[in-house]
DNA sequence: GAGACCATGCAACAGAAGTGCATTTAATGG
DNA sequence: CCATTAAATGCACTTCTGTTGCATGGTCTC
């Protein structure tokens, strides 16, 4: 057994031979993916099953899911000891108008916001578009 | 000439009969609409047209697109003084699971966030998910 | 009124998300 | 090992939102 079907695994995720190709392809990259980003990595893979394979990782909170404002939703590996799961990791994410790419800043959390009277916050979600720093270094 | 038509008029929009309808179904409602929810208020108005409205209302800095996470694009009146056309109106948005409300918070502004060296920003979307004060009353 | 310009209406398309169902694959128990 | 069963995958299809092209209609200007 493999370290990634391993992680699997803890996670209640049958390691089969397309998640652990869909694992380690997200491991490999450093942004989050979108569906079609894997889509057009594994030529022969179908859509619905990498399409079900992230719903799989989501629900088991081996990934989570981003909204950039892309309309595009964009998946990325959880980091050990995220508890996005019960709203408890609400790092903020990055979006680069330039290369498009988005990343998450995890150490970069989103600060209490006071709300009005008579709202009650469950989630929040912050993200910064702007120029990312490999666009920026050229 | 109303006062609706003024405004638009100041704006360089013409006031043409379906904009004015847009204008006001859009400011008779607190919270932000979708381009589905002006469709169902007017039945015989063209999507077609009822999205171009909107797409003019943007550019000419009437109304701001707000993205509530809910992968459908909603729209607001900008306020009197609002700056959202050169983001410098970055207030945050609400967005209620309960009633699937989504509102304009213009006076919580999003806190300026410190990013890792090389990340410039310069645009930022904050959205709020929970409970909206009127269905926490219930 | 003629022409120009803009708004509107109609049709069609694109892309992403999602579902139903048949088939294959993998785990389990005898 | 084979049969049973459950889960994963593949394929087809649908829905929804957003978007564009083009023809038509209305309005303003000269
Ligand atoms: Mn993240
Ligand atoms: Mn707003
Ligand atoms: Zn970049
Ligand atoms: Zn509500």
């Amino acid at each position: 057994m493999t370290e990634v079907e391993r992680t699997l695994d803890n996670k209640s995720v049958r390691p089969t031979a397309m998640r652990i190709l869909i694992y380690k392809f997200m491991a490999s990259k450093n942004t989050a993916v979108a569906l079609t980003d894997i889509e057009n990595a594994f030529e022969k893979a179908e859509r619905t099953t990498l399409y079900r394979t992230l719903k799989t990782f989501e629900e088991k909170g081996i990934v989570h899911q981003i909204d950039d404002g892309t309309n595009i939703s964009k998946f990325a590996l959880c980091q050990p000891g995220c508890n996005c799961e019960i709203d408890q990791d609400l790092h903020l994410h990055f979006h680069c108008s330039h290369c498009d790419k988005t990343v998450c800043l995890t150490e970069h959390k989103i600060p209490h916001i006071n709300l009005p009277h008579g709202y009650i916050a469950e989630d929040a979600n912050l993200v910064i578009k702007g120029v990312c720093d490999s666009c920026s270094a050229h």
